[in-house]
Order: structure tokens, then C-alpha cells, then sequence
RNA sequence: GCACCCAUAGCUCAAUUGGAUAGAGCAUCGGUCUACGGAACCGAAGGUUGUAGGUUCGAAUCCUACUGGGUGCACCA
């Protein structure tokens, strides 16, 4: 069980035997800010008192007196106004490391209830290349996947490929008209991309809200997507060549990453659906005609969701309701989960809505929605006028460069620790792209973020470098020790403060792990590594492992080293980060 | 014009969703230095949480107004 569900469990048999609503007593059981004032606080107090017109810090003397102890809990402490403040006995915290230690998931129970997520994320728009701006859907749908995952629950990722839109359009016109077939037999994709920003420039109007005037170019590329979406012959054909290099190129990305989907399924794939879900909204009135096309309306105040336009062509809503019908009939899952950047929350919002109405009432629908990634001048980076001139892999080899520099062998004095040569290629591109990675999960995902190339590469500081190192050096204890498995059978005595404080940090994996799938946020692992990093090394200053004195605390300490790399590799494991033996 | 979001240390960001003295990293300054791996550790300095009110035991967090930024708003996806 969870360490503070057991805590929890407490608190409200106190508040039971009190007569207190137990519910509320436990709900307010959280771990402390400050770890002077205890390892978990209660703070019910307060507003029992305010209800009760009765002193508050009598209410939390009297939940103190009540509370089971039985040597798990040290007498609680009230402070201030009424904050109940608990600390676990070095005998509680001592056998809760043992349980973790021979649990083969680190004491992770099955969830209940479990559930199935389909999880939808990444979605580039094939045809370009990927760029810093789909960083962050595909770093985090892939680490919530992850996270998922690991807590017991079933997870199908899906990645909902731009296939099928407009850009394509531009490349049918770039195509016809101003190829280089050298360039294009050479690299495809790069003359596919070179097309797009090319066709962009002809446009009359660089802005799509002066796109009403007369614009031929423009005209001519949705005429192209028109005779796209018509199933048109040649500009299938053309599709079904673009198509696979597209995807090739793509996929180079996700490995490097990484990352990898149950599902690729564009847009393209639910293109035969469309015509019916318009007829089904059409005919149980959800939608209706305006103006000669199909919309469902919100009002005066918001815009109507356009289902169908006046050319006949269907929309990236219709499309997102084809494929949460698909996925509510075809895989029933509890959750259907959106990585999608915050800009898209209206579509989302009115998405969701016409699915209910529609009927699909199985999963929860949820959109996980992040802040936009801005340049260094604070602007958003724009990724449709084909400017954003990082690259994706341009960053990450910079990365990767970056890393291999630090691991050079000029930089590493002892040569037992010297990474073997065939290592050092592995090292550079686990630190390297871990550093990106992380410092993009270790931000609040729902505001914006400012892409700052020397921070994104950092490997000071709060950085998935530091964690790995910390895992390194645990390592390279284990091995000197001998113990590279830390010999679950050990018993852990905890006697310092030191101990103590890794101990408690150490047991609260569970409880971060459904903190962080609570609210879809990643970045609650990385707040929880830098916690756990820093109290190892706090550790690791002061309490010596293999010269400790006596024989017990050497083995109790190994454990520790022992437990505290597979919590780091665990937790990094669920970020997509990769651990080291040697860096 | 309508709607939504944001504003926290010099910079980049946290703050477990209303809890204690608002915390980190970088940068700055000082210390550790024959080390169980220096990609490290310890310390200092840095704040009227955009402004003004309000709600309550308690506000960065909730409400109102204002200022400054951003985003979305019928035929792009």
C-alpha cells in the first residue's frame, strides 16, 4: 500500500473515533513542503475548527491523541495554527524499504480500477521536416504512455499523422510546377519541404486573414487538396508516393527518440468514414446548414464547429470525430487521451461536446494540453509558414555533440571509469538526448515554453545528466561492493538523518508516480528525482558505504545505493531517459 | 469587437490545486579539494508573487476592476 494511503488510513480512524468526517480528515493528510516540519502533515484541523467554533489546535490535539501509532507513526506534533505534523518511525521507515527492495516493481500495486487510455500524440504533419515544435507533444504523450503503463494500466498510443490536409495541396501544385527531379530523386523529403516554403512564397497574401483577396497560387493548391480529397487519380498517385519516405523520415526521428506508437493512423485513414459521420450529425440535428456548409452552432458568442464546407470538403473536426468514434467502438477504452498544444482547447472543447451529443458517452476524453513553444524573442515559433528553421534532428545532434565533448576521453582522469570507446557513441546519445528530453518534461506543461537552445542542451543543475550521474555513481558502488543486485534479503537500519531522509524519499515512488498521472504531469517525476538525486548525495557526503564501520550499516547502506538506482532508473525508465553504468 | 490563457529573484522556471518563513537551476560572490566518480558538495546574496481592492483562520493560487503580453474566433489542419 501506498505510504501515504496508509498514513491516510490512519488520520481517519482518529477522526472516526472523534465523531470528524474521516473522509475529509484523510483527503487532507498531504507530504510536507518543508521537510523540518515532518515527513507528512494534516491539515484538517483548521477547518474543523472554523466549523466547529472550536480551537483548531485543540481539534488537532485531540486527532494526535487518537490516531493509531503502533509504531509506525511517531507522536504526531502540532504547530502553528493547527497543522498536525507526522513523521514515520525509523522502524516503519526501515521495513518499508525492505518490502520495496524484494518487490520485483519497486512495491507498485495493480491499479484498481484499471483502465485502457488510448493516448494520441506526436501528429506532425507529414511532408516537413519535424522541428523543435513537436517536441513537446511527442515527449510527453510517449512519457504518459510510459507512466501508464507502469502503474499497471493498458495503454494504446496513436499517432494521428497530418496526411491528409492542405499542405498537401501545396506539394500536388509544388510538385507539378516547380519540381527539381534531381533533388527529389536524391531526397525526396527534402524537396518535398523545399516545395512547401517555395509555394508559400508565390502566395499573395503571406497571412491567412488576408486570404480573401485574389490569390491564384493559393487558389490552385486548394483546388489540388480538393482533387485530393475527390480521390483523383493522378493526385493519388502522386499521395501514394510522397507517402512512404514521408514516413520513413519521420520514423528517424522517433527512433532517435526513442518513442515508438501502437498506431499510425492519419488523418487520411479516417477519410472514408467522413461523409457518414456529417450524414449522422446532420440527421439527429446536431448539425446543420449555414451558408452552404455544415456546421454545428455555438451561439453569438462562440464560433460553430464547421463539419462540412461549402466546397464539400470535410474538416479537421470531422475527422477528430470519426476517429473518436473509430476508437470508442473499436478499442472501448475508459480514457481517449489529447497531447495536443493548448491553442487547439476550443476545437477540443467543441469536439468533445459533439461527441457526447453523438452519443459516445464510453471513454472520458480528455485534452492534455500544453503551452506553445515560443522563440527567443517570446514569440510563438510558427510552424506552418515553414520558417522554424531548428530542426528536430539538427538539435539533437547538436545535443549529441555537445555530450560526446563532455565525455571525451581528455576529460576523464581515472582510467577505470574511462567509457570503452564502443560505450562512448551509447554514452553521448543517452546524455544528449536525455538532456533535451528532460528539459522539456520538467516543465509545467501547461505554460508556454520558451526554447532556449543552451537551456534545452543544459547538463547542469535540475538536468536528466545529473540524474544520471547520480545513477552512475550508485552503480559504481554496487560494483566495487560486489552487490550489484544490493542483495534484497539486506536489512536496512536507518540511523542518521541522512538515512532517514533518502528512506522516506525513496518510499514515496508509488504515491509520485499516481501524482503525476493524476493530472497528466510529467514534471512531478522530475520535482521528484531532483528530491531524490539531492538527498543520495546528501547521503553520500555523510555516510560512508563501503568504509562504514561496522558490518551491518555496510549492508543496510548498500541496499540503500541498491534501491535508490532502480528508483532513479525507474522513474527515468517511465520519462524515456536512458541510465548509464559508466558516463 | 467577443472568448480563453498568462504575468513569481537579473535570466529560465517550481510551488503536490487554499496551508506554515514563496522554492530551485543558471548567472554572481565565497568556501570544500590526495576524491566509496569533481559531470560533485556546502554557503551567501537576490521577492510588496504586474497594480488596486475583495473573499477567510490562511491567497502566488479563488472573485472584481485595471495594466501589459499571448492565443483562438466559417470554409488551413
Amino acid at each position: 500500500m501506498k505510504l501515504i494511503q496508509k498514513i491516510r488510513d490512519r488520520m481517519a480512524k482518529a477522526a472516526d473515533a472523534l465523531g470528524y468526517s474521516a473522509m475529509d480528515v484523510a483527503a487532507s493528510v498531504r507530504p510536507c513542503n518543508d521537510p523540518t516540519h515532518g515527513h507528512y502533515q494534516a491539515n484538517a484541523a483548521m477547518a474543523l475548527g472554523k466549523k466547529l467554533g472550536r480551537p483548531p489546535r485543540e481539534i488537532a490535539s485531540e486527532l494526535a491523541a487518537s490516531v493509531p501509532l503502533d509504531g509506525f507513526l511517531a507522536a504526531p506534533e502540532i504547530a502553528g495554527p493547527g497543522f498536525l505534523n507526522l513523521c514515520l518511525t525509523d522502524q516503519a521507515i526501515a521495513t518499508g524499504l525492505e518490502e520495496m527492495a524484494a518487490s520485483p516493481c519497486l512495491g507498485l500495486e495493480a491499479p484498481s480500477p484499471k483502465r485502457k487510455l488510448v493516448i494520441d500524440f506526436s501528429g506532425p504533419n507529414v511532408a516537413k521536416p519535424m522541428h523543435v515544435g513537436h517536441l513537446r507533444s511527442t515527449i510527453l504523450g510517449d512519457g504518459l504512455a510510459r507512466l501508464f503503463r507502469t502503474l499497471g494500466h493498458e495503454v494504446i498510443t496513436v499517432n494521428h499523422l497530418g496526411d491528409w490536409g492542405a499542405q498537401f495541396g501545396i506539394l500536388l501544385y509544388g510538385y507539378k510546377n516547380l519540381l527539381n527531379r534531381e533533388a527529389f530523386n536524391a531526397d525526396p523529403v527534402k524537396e518535398l519541404s523545399r516545395l512547401y516554403v517555395e509555394v508559400r512564397k508565390h502566395f499573395a497574401a503571406d497571412d491567412e486573414d488576408e486570404a480573401d483577396s485574389v490569390d491564384p497560387v493559393r487558389d490552385a493548391c486548394r483546388l489540388e487538396t480538393a482533387k485530393l480529397h475527390r480521390l483523383d487519380p493522378e493526385n493519388l498517385e502522386l499521395w501514394k508516393q510522397f507517402m512512404p519516405s514521408c514516413l520513413e523520415e519521420i520514423s528517424k526521428a522517433y527512433n532517435r527518440l526513442g518513442v515508438s506508437f501502437d498506431h499510425i493512423r492519419g488523418e487520411s485513414f479516417y477519410q472514408p468514414y467522413l461523409a457518414d459521420v456529417a450524414a449522422q450529425l446532420e440527421s439527429l440535428k446536431i448539425a446543420e446548414p449555414s451558408q452552404g456548409a455544415l456546421v454545428v452552432l455555438y451561439g453569438e458568442k462562440e464560433a460553430p464547429a464547421l463539419i462540412r464546407k461549402r466546397d464539400g470538403a470535410y474538416t479537421y473536426a470531422t475527422t477528430d470525430l470519426a476517429a473518436v468514434k473509430h476508437r470508442a467502438d473499436h478499442f472501448q477504452p475508459t480514457d481517449i487521451v489529447y497531447v495536443v498544444d493548448s491553442r487547439q482547447a476550443q476545437h477540443f472543447k467543441q469536439v468533445f461536446d459533439i461527441a457526447k451529443r453523438w452519443g459516445i458517452t464510453g471513454p472520458k476524453l480528455h485534452h492534455v494540453a500544453f503551452g506553445s513553444v515560443l522563440g527567443p524573442d517570446g514569440k510563438p515559433i510558427k510552424t506552418r509558414d515553414g520558417k522554424a528553421s531548428t530542426t528536430l534532428e539538427g538539435l539533437l545532434d547538436e545535443a549529441v555533440k555537445l555530450a560526446a565533448k563532455l565525455n571525451a576521453p581528455e576529460a576523464n582522469d581515472s582510467a577505470e571509469l574511462a567509457v570503452p570507446v564502443l560505450e562512448s557513441e551509447e554514452v553521448a546519445s543517452a546524455v544528449g538526448i536525455g538532456a533535451v528530453k528532460y528539459a522539456d518534461l520538467s516543465q509545467n506543461r501547461t505554460t508556454d515554453y520558451k526554447f532556449n537552445w543552451d537551456k534545452m542542451m543544459a547538463m547542469d543543475g535540475n538536468t536528466a545528466t545529473y540524474m544520471q550521474y547520480a545513477f552512475a555513481r550508485c552503480r559504481s558502488i554496487l560494483r566495487k561492493a560486489g552487490h550489484l543486485e544490493g542483495s534484497p534479503e539486506a536489512k536496512i537500519k536507518v540511523e542518521t538523518p541522512e538515512e532517514r531522509f533518502l528512506g522516506v524519499m525513496l518510499l514515496r515512488y508509488a504515491e509520485v508516480l499516481e501524482a503525476a498521472a493524476e493530472d497528466f504531469r510529467p514534471n512531478i517525476l522530475t520535482a521528484y528525482l531532483w528530491d531524490l538525486a539531492k538527498a543520495f548525495s546528501v547521503f553520500f557526503q555523510n555516510c560512508p558505504v563501503l568504509k562504514a564501520q561496522e558490518e551491518g550499516a555496510l549492508h543496510s547502506r548498500i541496499a540503500l545505493c541498491a534501491l535508490t538506482s532502480k528508483v532513479l532508473e525507474a522513474v527515468l525508465e517511465v520519462l524515456g531517459i536512458r541510465v548509464l553504468e559508466r558516463m
